[in-house]
RNA sequence: GGUCCCUUCGUCUAGUGGUUAGGACACAGGAUUUUCAUUCCUGCAACAGGGGUUCAAUUCCCCUAGGGACUACCA
């Protein structure tokens, strides 16, 4: 077994990539960087009636915004393509006829609705269901009386009875079934198509694959696919079958329980280094106690021994933490880009600011170590841009009082004369401001944070102030004056 | 129904034939801080149940229960 290591991620292209795909193509990117190895995309398009048009364009995209990029596949050209299986039908053609000549294979003329009827009639009588495999045993004659008529026909796969199937799982060690229990599956599709099991067969072996790491939906197929490797004489990869991701309900991962794809997760606020690292954490870890780690640090701490069997539910809450983690240290650059389109939506900004302008990156600096999510980011940045246009209620009932009152005429008093808004200056300008009056400092604070930003919490008030500018503060302290003087009077009417 | 897979705190998990069963998220309390967040400390909380094997089982085996997958001319 001392195989190259090459390994594919096979999604096909029915819809968006939903996170547990991309936990199965995760785990194979960081395998096959683990052991200097080629990580493969493969696009397996052959039910013609599920195809997705934009499905492709989100999965490319999705994998690349994961950082998942791939050796081989679509856009990569490599030397075992064409990497989608729509190109590669008379492959799968050739093939078959390869199994019809040597005697593992045969035609199935049986019509859909009779293969229905006794499936119906199979669950009345509470038996396996499976193929009866009545045209197995067509004679030559039939068979080519049939063909003649034109007489539409899917190719099977003849299991041997009596066989027990074993294959090694490397996650789960040996599983055994009974050939007994499975049935003469359909290879080739009465459109010519070839099915699933056919064309992933056909293509593990061409392509060289010599792990495949898929989910475990597959173990009940693994058999089949065994018999179908030796009936071709050739050696199986090894399989290792990776556990579900689930919701905290217990069920499936869907959209309406919260994000399901990637691309969901990405419009939430994500970030991809964030997902990447939690994703590899769901069903793996390295056996001590970290968990915040590198792409690089994963890589060569990964390996499939330490995976698990078991299926996962995602906890948005950790990831939202591991988030925060990676947005604090994320470069404030980096984050702008993100960020700048959404704030010239917003009417924030004009269009020609870009994402290197100081001012621009002097906020972001002062949010992103408190904001979990990008979107979190976004939605508390208002007051850098417009003025308050309302105070927080539960805050302006306890901050702003007739006492704030005087304190804000005190402080824009003073800051009308102050020339340097640096946050040192301005500090030492409060705490003697505050020394002076008597009174705690937070009663100068408070008062000045809600009228510069509307809201109770946010940024060091000081830093908040330098970063908005003289003009901007004194303007918005003037605003809350206002509004104190006009509520504090309208009260005194009301009471008295 | 049949076949197969899975089972350590609420969640993600580490771990071992002998441990006070460890860490993280969440939650609760506290410290620091101008607010919020961060950070730090403390607390809460788990080996599904029953049989074996063994001097000793969370760990090995069997059974039960619960959960899941498959049982298509879908992947």
């Amino acid at each position: 077994m001392n195989k190259p290591v090459r390994v594919r991620f096979a999604p096909s292209p029915t819809g968006y990539l939903h996170v547990g795909g991309a936990r199965s193509a995760l785990f194979n990117y960081l395998f096959a960087r683990h052991h200097g190895g080629t990580f493969i995309l493969r696009i397996e398009d052959t039910d013609r009636s599920r195809f997705v048009a934009d499905a492709l364009k989100e999965i490319y995209e999705s994998l690349r915004w994961l950082g998942l990029q791939w050796d081989e596949g679509p856009e990569a050209p490599g030397e075992y393509g064409p990497y989608i299986q729509s190109q590669r039908l008379d492959i799968y053609r050739k093939h078959a006829q390869i199994l019809l000549d040597s005697g593992h294979a045969y035609r199935c003329f049986c019509t859909p609705e009779r293969l229905s009827q006794l499936r119906a009639e199979q669950e009345k009588t509470k038996q396996n269901a499976g193929y009866d495999r009545k045209c197995r045993n067509l004679s030559p004659e039939e068979e080519k009386k049939l063909l003649d008529a034109g007489t539409p026909y899917v190719i099977r796969f003849k299991i041997p009875s009596g066989r027990t199937v074993a294959f090694e799982d490397g996650i789960r060690g040996k599983i055994e079934y009974s050939s007994d229990v499975l049935d003469d599956l359909v290879l080739i599709k009465s459109d010519g198509y070839p099915t699933y099991h056919m064309a992933n067969v056909v293509d593990d072996h061409l392509m060289a694959i010599s792990h495949v790491l898929r989910g475990d939906e597959w173990i009940a197929s693994t058999p089949r696919h065994v018999l179908l490797y030796e009936a071709f004489g050739w050696e199986a990869p090894v399989f290792a079958h990776l556990p579900v991701i689930l919701s905290p309900d217990g069920g499936k991962l869907s959209k309406r329980k919260g994000a399901a794809s990637v691309m969901d997760y990405k419009n939430a606020g994500y970030l991809p280094e964030a997902l990447f690292n939690f994703l590899a954490f769901l069903g793996w870890a390295p056996g001590d106690d970290r968990e915040k780690m590198s792409r690089e640090e994963l890589i060569k701490a990964f390996s499939l021994e330490q995976v698990s069997p078991k299926a996962s539910v995602l906890d948005e809450k950790k990831l939202e933490w591991m988030n925060g983690l990676y947005m604090a240290e994320r470069d404030s650059r980096s984050l702008a880009e993100e960020v700048l389109p959404v704030w010239k939506e917003r009417g924030y900004l004009s269009s020609e600011k870009t994402s290197d302008d100081p001012w621009l990156l002097q906020i972001i600096d002062l949010l992103k170590g408190r904001s979990k999510r990008i979107t979190e980011l976004i939605d508390n940045s208002s007051y850098f841009f417009k003025d308050p246009e309302s105070y927080e209620e539960k805050a302006a009932r306890k901050t702003f009082t007739p006492d704030s009152l005087q304190n804000l005429i005190q402080i824009k008093s003073a800051l009308s004369v102050q020339d340097n808004f640096s946050h040192e200056k301005l500090e030492t300008l409060y705490r003697d401001l505050a020394e002076k009056s008597g009174i705690s400092s937070g009663k100068l604070i408070h008062p000045t944070r809600l009228a510069v930003s509307g809201v109770s919490f946010g940024p060091g008030l000081f830093e908040l102030m330098q970063t908005l500018g003289k003009e901007t503060v004194l303007r918005r302290i003037e605003r809350a004056i206002e509004f104190i003087s006009k509520t504090t009077a309208q009260v005194e009417k009301e009471n008295g």
